[in-house]
DNA sequence: CCCAAATACCTTGACAGTCTATGCCTTCGC
DNA sequence: GCGAAGGCATAGACTGTCAAGGTATTTGGG
């Protein structure tokens, strides 16, 4: 429990972010997440899949069936024109929070 | 809510943090962080007194009735060594997450 | 040919932390 | 005497994460 929540309210971002390279499919966005971040963020399906629900919801991504490179069924997720205004929002919003809080924790 | 529960798993930390200057009451903490953050983060009372409780609770601070200078009855909070230790451990999962989170969120 | 592992999607339920809103009391300045 | 500010406290709704389960397909090794 000391490493957990941490997430909480970044998935959003760093999804769409990784979309913003373009298309891909959940489970391939969850793994690519943690191997960029070399395994210091961990995407729980649990967690990726009601992300990607939301965000399509809020009409922030689109899905749309295919396959995969490894000849598997896969929902490819896109950015759409209003996603990449979010999170270019959600960009700024996270860069002034992180450094507030870096401000308080990370000086003396 | 676009800004909202941003704070998630980080108020405890910064509540620590504040308090390793030296005891401090509650309202004072609250004030502190968002002086020390330009109003960056906003510290609400059903969120800080929840979070003095279960430290606490948990041994990383210690609380005792005194008065501000203002002439006010007030609960003076104090780190503990066990919140001390507490601490550093947040601090350095922060200083990764958050540099994580910037890797993918910042770059490009 | 079978079986395990990897790929891929999905759902449920518990949990925890934040927020909004409200209440109360005291001190100070006017 | 009254309002604003200082100060503590709690209830309830909300929301996102996580653990844990499930299904199905493909691939590769023995």
């Amino acid at each position: 429990m000391a490493e957990k929540d941490r997430l909480h309210g970044t998935l959003d971002a760093l999804v769409l972010k990784t979309l913003s390279w373009g298309p891909r499919h959940g489970y391939a966005i969850a793994r690519w997440i943690e191997e960029t971040t070399g395994s210091d963020i961990e995407v729980e399906e649990g967690s990726l899949y009601p992300s990607l629900y939301r965000m399509e919801r809020k009409g922030w991504i689109e899905a749309e069936w295919g396959m995969s490179e490894l000849n598997r069924r896969v929902k490819l997720y896109k950015l759409t024109t209003e996603g990449r205004k979010h999170l270019r929002q959600e960009t700024s919003e996270w860069a002034r929070f992180s450094s507030a809080v870096s401000r308080i924790l990370l000086v003396n």
